[in-house]
DNA sequence: ATGAAAGCGCTAACAT
DNA sequence: ATGTTAGCGCTTTCAT
């Protein structure tokens, strides 16, 4: 592997105005920095991020959290994310973890080795220390989909949008709706809540026996859950699921025990993923701004790591009621 | 940050001890291993993977390069990858490429930078110079998806299984099939071959203008194109895509003017990714061995790192047709 | 069994 | 404008 000393023997100059000259630096005369151009040119030099690292104490490299059991939206938001990021110089490192403090911890120890300039979070944490020893190495976070104290943040208003959502099945005129959501994660406990007050706002009682608690957030576990709620009883007229995936999965079931979406029952999810469109029926959903978010996280991570400051806020962004065809006006005589 | 000679000051002994402690290495005091264990475990010491690298000339960091424009087949795969490597402790770095020869030097400096242990193809590269490059630098390289001279690989066969594919649609009657493919990968190309063959061997006639390439294997690329087809006639009774996710754009469009699948139009794909039985109705498509290509892919690897050899070979894995409801025999009277 | 010393490839401070 | 020097944190001979 040709180094830097290489070409700076073969020109007969130093490795310093080699690396001035690699570096775009000034204090150059041209006609060396030409020749020294055209030698890395040749020799097909690149320079060594491991080495550069270790000096600048920096290594051009985020890393990104996300869970193990990750599903569709989380997919499309890191790639987004990464395309920022690279568009600003970083490559990506990703950390998958599962929800528990082991996998933090060893998380964390990965994070320490690998000197990167800053971390994302797409997985929610929990624990205060993981945020201490990051700040301790001065590394900066950001986090996406879910909010701590003090960390920049980027979301939307989970709650207020689940209540959009629920109010829009109010809206068709239906009472009897019924909610899963995924266990774990903050978002799906705050579009619990959204869930619970819209139901409040319009007088309908609450009822925790119509909320389902699947172990992810997956189409998988959307199918497992809603199986489990039809062995029980068919006391519903709309399901609103906490995700995309799990909505994907709860209107493939009821479209299986022949039951027509939305005819039949009416289904809502949250994210808006890629797929929703192509569904059929194609599902009704909320749109988070995923560009957006992925945007946002990767330059207030820029600049944190830059210290452009701003490091402490929170965003929230807009989001979007999409209504496609998964939802529709209650027919059923008055229940 | 805390280093190793933090730790050999402290305890009074040399940095040297204390790396043959983090490295697990022997002829160690007993006494001494236990107390450097300890102070590693009380100080939250982690090494400096950029320092190791430097010195180890290994980063165990693999890179995996996939197209700009990776659909949800290659999405899948690269997650399977990644936690399959990662079990051999190795990161992931991923470089995200276009189809185009700037874009692969790009690469290819980026992938000399870093250091990296090996790295795997999701993304073929056609330029022998680009292979030539990394055995240089004795980088192992896998194919996966994809196949190159000397290189490793792992795949199924292409274009016997679209052969497969398409013989399940003239074994249900049908004789008017076009074919969506996409652009620049081997295996679209091999997959159209396929179909020409089996159509050969039914005795019907080859009809390039059966055939429509798409800039890409997305769904969105078979919404266009299926588009752009009933734009022009609707001679035909099967459409063929390349890939599920052309497929599910294919469905879409199809359902949207009105046809309805596989009542008017059976559909039938390639990969059968995760939401291929979601769809409504399901995709009918060709498996690819998802689990065992990463999981290949990653031991490969793997071996050629650790110059456990067996480095020239190529893996052909059996795929599998997988019928579900998106093809049906076909009904119209003789045609 | 352990320490001293060299060196991986690079950048940055300093000197000129 | 350019070269010299030191040093980043680690592993690895080589002595002892």
């Amino acid at each position: 592997m040709i180094s830097i000393k290489d070409i700076a023997r073969q020109l007969g100059v130093s490795p310093s105005t080699v690396s001035r000259v690699a570096n775009g630096k000034n204090y150059v005369n041209p006609r060396k920095r030409e020749l020294i151009l055209r030698a890395i040119e040749e020799t097909g030099y690149v320079p060594n991020k491991a080495a550069r690292a270790m000096v600048m104490k920096r290594s051009f490299t985020v890393g990104i959290v996300l869970p193990y059991t990750f599903n569709m939206f989380q997919r499309q938001l890191f790639a987004i994310i990464e395309r920022h990021l690279e568009s600003f110089g970083y490559h990506t490192l990703f950390f998958f973890i599962k929800f528990d403090g082991a996998s933090e911890r060893e998380c964390l120890a990965r994070l320490k080795s690998e000197k990167l300039d800053g971390v994302i979070l797409l997985q929610e944490i929990r624990d205060r220390v993981f945020y201490d020893s990051l700040s301790r190495l001065q590394l900066p976070v950001v986090a996406s989909t879910f909010s701590f104290p003090d960390i920049p943040s980027i979301h939307v208003d989970e709650t207020q949008a689940a209540m959009d959502a629920v109010n829009h099945l109010i809206g068709l005129g239906h009472r009897r709706i019924n909610m899963i959501s995924g266990s774990d994660a903050t978002f799906g406990k705050l579009r619990v809540e959204g869930y619970y007050r819209a139901l409040d706002a319009a007088g309908i009682e609450r009822d925790p026996s119509r909320v389902l608690i699947a172990p992810f957030y997956t189409a998988e576990s959307g199918m497992n859950s809603m199986r489990e709620l039809l062995l029980k009883n068919r006391n519903f007229s709309a399901i609103y699921a906490a995700t995309d995936d799990l909505a994907i999965g709860v209107m493939r079931i009821l479209i299986d025990k022949g039951l027509r979406v939305p005819e039949d029952v009416s289904v809502i999810g949250f994210d808006d993923i890629e797929i929703a469109d192509y569904m059929v029926p194609r599902l009704t959903t909320i749109r988070q701004p995923l560009e957006d978010m992925g945007r946002q996280a990767a330059l207030i991570l820029h600049r944190g790591i830059t210290r452009q400051g701003m490091a402490r806020q929170e965003q929230v962004l807009p989001y979007k009621l999409i209504v496609r065809e998964s939802t529709a006006q209650n027919n059923e005589k008055g229940e």
